[in-house]
DNA sequence: CTTGAAAGTTTACGCGCGTAAAAAGTAATA
DNA sequence: TATTACTTTTTACGCGCGTAAACTTTCAAG
């Protein structure tokens, strides 16, 4: 390594005996120079450490390689899971991933949006706010920068969704609750932040009905993403009215379900499935710490890998080709039940 | 809102009637040009809508309004809260927060700063991965780019350190626990990723040693940032063996504590101070989840709102005075005993 | 009304790179 | 060896903005 400094692109293209374009055109696509160019070139980056002037490269793009990922919140651990897979997939595509969180407001969201399209993205990955996002400034977004939504879905906003299918995994963990005991109620947020919430009650509650039990909804009072204290906040009164329709309590989410089985806990209510328990109680979404609750939580995991994967695919396979499908495409994947000890 | 689209800062100027340094001049800074000019740009910025592009801006600038933040890893929820409360800070500040998360890996941190300096930023807010950080590179990076590190420390790395003072609140809780019950064990990993880790432990032995205590050390084998799984791993075993020297364990970390917590739940020990319990456990952090465990957990609070706010204060501070100090300075914030279920 | 500093305008250059066009060179095929 | 198709080089321009220098206007104070 030589300790001469390479200020630009000129000064490194000498030092590497070509000429200026031709090292513009290896760093915009290595494969596009002959063999022998290129190993001149990477000869040379050993030798000085030279790299493109971020800046630079990018004023003159109308695109860049920058690909934006914007989730609700960065805080819980499910979208931190998320979007850590979906940002290594971006990079090893070649592309920079650029990770926003949204802290469960549409006005910053918007904001995450409006800093996104100052670097020129290439595409961005998505997952809305939901019920509370501005869906026309989402959808005049969507218009100018390619954009694949995951995790929850808004109709007409991006070229394409990647999600879990609600439907029949809430059925899944429904048909089992019904089958090793009594039917669930089914525990959510009066005022869910996240559209897929209302799926999964309609999905509870025509799974119950299809089995010939009357479904019962409790939503909690509570505002905003601090899921664990609103569940243990609305479960604890449930516990001291003991009023409680059945003893199996199916919540909309993990989170929910942390607060619940720690009212539970505190109000000595017995979890489990076993003999001596007062309760059984289930989520969705297969939380990272789901499965150190005490009991585990029984639940159903959603495939994570599965949507980092398809929704990176489909993003890329737009960018790459250039075209921007004309028809919307939709793509649900199906959970599997996880049975642990809560339920 | 006029329809007619802005394309660069001289269509701007034109329409605000003002000549393009002049513009130039006020988005620097808006307080550089005359109120009634100012007026007239802020008029024209309602009726049109530019925003001076990202990349001509940064380009001639040697350092940007960009601040870095690096934290070992955003999938844990303790460095997502941080991270979320410093980019808050540093964006109310008027800079640019940009989060990168090194995943527990030393060549993902070099990475993280090397794209960094892509993007010349003021400055950079970095809790290092410790132990196993490559030093040599971090402290090189630091020479060109004022850093302040939080959350542990590596000693010549950065301008300045703020963190917990793990003596103090190790000895909190120590004295605590002794005051209470039974002396603790401590519990720990057998190769912390965390150099925090060690002085935990130190502070733990010589607290017990001053306390008239024989200290307990117990090493739970297991590598990455997986520590509720290995925490659970060993905790099991422990128990499945009764080898336990005290009925009091005191974990080096929260996380750490809910795999314990787990593992005793499950090899049917029941948790907390009450009458009837044959196991006390507490952590360190105060980590999110810590409220809503089975029991919830007995541990001490990190403070993360001063944390924030004194890294953010001293990095803005020398990037806004131009001088990098001479001496290193070092903070360490005292932590608050959060009494809880657990023990 | 004069004066002088502060603010704004004009003009001009540079940043580091993308990229187009024409010329020159290189490698495989006939 | 000549032909042909690629590659690379040369030359030149442009992107959008920062910024310096010299000049002109504005505005408050004397």
């Amino acid at each position: 390594m030589s300790d001469i400094k390479i200020r630009n692109m000129d000064e490194f293209a000498a030092v590497s005996g070509l000429s200026r374009p031709t090292v513009s055109k290896y760093f915009n696509d290595p494969e596009s120079v002959r063999p022998r160019t290129r190993e001149r070139i990477e000869a040379a980056l050993e030798r000085y450490d030279y790299t493109p002037n971020f800046f630079a490269v990018n004023q003159n793009r109308n695109v860049t390689k920058n690909i934006g990922i914007v989730v609700p919140n960065l805080s819980d651990p499910f979208f931190a899971e998320v979007s850590r897979g979906i940002g290594d997939l971006v990079a090893e595509a070649g592309y920079r991933p650029v990770l926003l969180g949204s802290r469960g407001d549409p006005e910053q969201e918007i904001d995450n949006l409006e800093n996104l399209r100052l670097i020129k993205p290439a595409g961005v990955l998505m997952a809305p706010l939901g019920r509370v996002s501005d869906v026309e400034k989402l959808k005049k977004f969507c218009e100018d920068v390619p954009t694949v939504l995951f995790d929850s879905n808004i109709d007409g906003v991006g070229e394409a969704f990647v999600g879990s299918n609600n439907h029949t995994s809430i059925a899944l963990i429904v048909e089992y609750l019904c089958r090793t005991g009594e039917p669930p109620c089914f525990f959510e947020m009066r005022t869910p932040a996240n559209p897929n919430a209302h799926k999964r009650r309609a999905a509870y509650i025509e799974t119950m009905e299809r089995l010939g039990h009357k479904p019962h909804v409790l939503q909690a009072e509570g505002e905003g993403w601090d899921f664990e204290a609103i569940g243990f906040e609305a479960a604890s009164e449930l516990f001291a009215g003991r009023k409680l329709p059945t003893n199996t309590i199916l919540c909309s989410n993990d989170r929910l379900a942390i607060g619940v089985l720690s009212a539970a806990y505190q109000a000595g209510l017995r979890v489990g499935h076993g003999a001596g328990c007062a309760l059984r109680i289930a989520g969705h979404d297969d939380h990272p710490f789901s499965r150190y609750t005490c009991p585990t939580l029984t639940t159903v995991s959603q495939d994570y890998a599965a949507i980092s994967e398809n929704s990176v695919q489909r993003l890329l396979a737009m960018i790459e080709s250039g075209i921007r499908p004309t028809a919307r495409e939709v793509m649900y994947l199906d959970g599997r039940l996880e049975m642990r000890g809560s339920a």
